[in-house]
DNA sequence: CATGAATGAGTTTTCATTCAT
DNA sequence: CATGAATGAAAACTCATTCAT
């Protein structure tokens, strides 16, 4: 063994590797966690990159392996997250479902999302109320919510759904569970299987014909 | 009165003190509005008390002779803006009036405000989604609410409205509106007389019964 | 009466500015005690003006009257307890009392002074080792104790004090109960009649031949 | 050793660790150094930050990498400057030598340090006469001088120092010094061999039976 | 004389980011 | 890849002093 590198045949080196990428994956979890914990405990404006480190146990300047900037880090985040959640949202959808079925499915994942990832949701919710996420990095973590949109439509040739813009929509079936998590965090309201079930009649009842 | 020293009287003084008093407040609501402004624009992470006191013309040191710091600042900034939004909300509401007829007017009021005052709208849902203000803070802000919440238990008594938790109510017919400035502010909505009457009609699609 | 000034008479007059310089007195010395006091408590990198007006009730604006800066009434206020204390130490004593009696005179004026003006002291002691007093003037604050300089060269004359430098003298014979009033401030050591007595026995061994 | 990346063996390592290590602590005596000048010229109360880095030729910021805040850089630097002082106190001192030969000891080694190290000494009689250091710190830093109190008990038990307070022996045995560095400091006194002689002798006869 | 309000210059401390190793 | 140490720039906040009244 005189030469460390040629002493490691291929297959060493692509399991070496694949441990690697599996370890720098743990590191950037790892710090995307810590990220997320911070901003929802103290506030962005109380997440620094010292903490972050300190929190996801690397040192400040291996953040910058990961990400270019602090932005980048918030960003990233941001979009792995609203991906997750809008995954979960059509989970068990197909697009050949009725109409009220499928609204139905749709609904009760996001709210079982939410109410169940409380952490995740709360920091969605905090990044669309903020200039925290650029507005072209918000437009990028809209987009999977497209299905839905097309859903609302096929309702609305069918006579179903109300003919009001997807905004409203939105707004109404989906949007007001965002507040009821809220207070369901700061434990002004405590939902349970009979409340899912008036707050969807809510929701269905507002978009309906 | 011919000599100037002798000539100020009571009355006199007493303009003075208010003309200071009236300078004092013309300054304390620059540094609100300055305040306002900058957290709307650039997020409260990027809104240094010297770009406020720029803004709102004074040194900084100045912007401690009103607040005892930044936090009470923001604190001061969201207790006046959530009172004038509640007021805005009862105008011309009586609890005599009919509960259909009553919760139309508080919103359309509501929603007034929220289309028209977006800078304020868009501050207040921040100052919501955030660990910005203190829970207590935001409390002391709801407590004006109460009449919505009473005109609301009337409703249930009398069958109209349905017997789910005010938080529920709430969420859908009220919190739903934020979502829709928020759209607005991002100018990917537009609201008009056709689309405001459809979202009311959601609104009170959603609680009547 | 159409004339304020003219209406008063000269000795009415002479009342009047007494009671004004009164007045003024009161408010120098207020400011004075409030300086002693905040200094004594929290150090003099943390007794500002602000806080010493506060405490004299006098805006701070008011000070300036009185003093022409925050040195200038260190300065005066230094001096002034400096003078206070050197006028106790010499009560009582005449240039014709024998030099033993004489000092036992002189120093137990100080001591009394020491233990019993606790809060002087401990100023006097803080200014004495520090910067916070320009050279000059402590030189002033010096001046007065001439009288002791002088019964010890006396005494030296009569071989009863030890030929040294009179910095030595007052080291050893004055200067340690500095030591010892800080100890019981800090609530060290406390004095009663058989340990001063004991101190006393100290200093005159350390001096006499 | 042919190739320089391999070349790095572990004792190469080691020695490569211990010059971070020790250009560590030359920046943490710089900073040390840097406050006990300024101090001691213009005055805790004139003391920034910023002034004690330019003087170390750090950033500011590199400051609290080594200590977590100001008052932590002084506490610190009481007690090393507190411990060197107490050790050469004690230097060439065992518990076997007779009283006053170890005291005799003792004493000139005290006189020694304080009359050497100005500069320490001063630094050290400003944190005693002052609140800039904490009580607690300070009674740390008296610890150190336990063997001297032994020493005075031992003498008081045979018959040779006087039998008062611990507190009252070091006030005129050994704080007296202190007095006398001062005015050495000031120019104003100047030691020399035959006037330590001296002090040393009022020292003894102020304790001694 | 007396003052409340105002402030420029400065204070301590923090932070995103870089760099030598 | 990973890091501890370093830092310039900026943050929040303070303070001695002034000034219009």
């Amino acid at each position: 063994m005189e030469n460390k590198a040629s002493s490691t045949n291929k297959s060493e080196v692509i399991t070496s590797i694949m441990a690697i990428r599996e370890k720098s994956k743990e590191k950037r979890n790892a710090l995307l966690n810590a990220t997320l914990s911070l901003v929802n405990n103290n506030g962005f404006h109380d997440a620094p990159m010292s903490k972050i480190a300190k929190m996801a146990k690397v040192s400040p300047a291996t953040i910058y392996i990961y990400f270019v900037n602090k932005q980048d880090l918030i960003n990233q985040l941001y979009l792995e997250r609203k991906q997750a959640y809008t995954e979960r949202a059509f989970e068990g959808y197909s697009e050949v479902m009725p109409v009220k079925k499928a609204f139905e499915l749709i609904w009760y994942n996001i709210a079982d999302y939410k109410l169940k990832e409380l952490e995740e949701s709360w920091f969605l919710s905090q990044c669309d109320n903020t200039t925290m996420i650029e507005e072209k990095v918000r437009q990028e973590g809209l987009k999977h919510l497209q299905p839905l949109l097309d859903l609302w439509e096929r309702g609305q040739k069918e006579g179903i759904i109300k003919d009001v813009s997807p905004y409203v929509l939105y707004a109404y079936a989906i949007n007001s569970l965002s507040f009821l998590m809220n207070m369901q965090k700061r434990e002004l309201y405590q939902f349970d299987k009979k409340s899912l079930d008036e707050a969807f009649q809510a929701a269905w009842d507002s978009i309906r014909i």
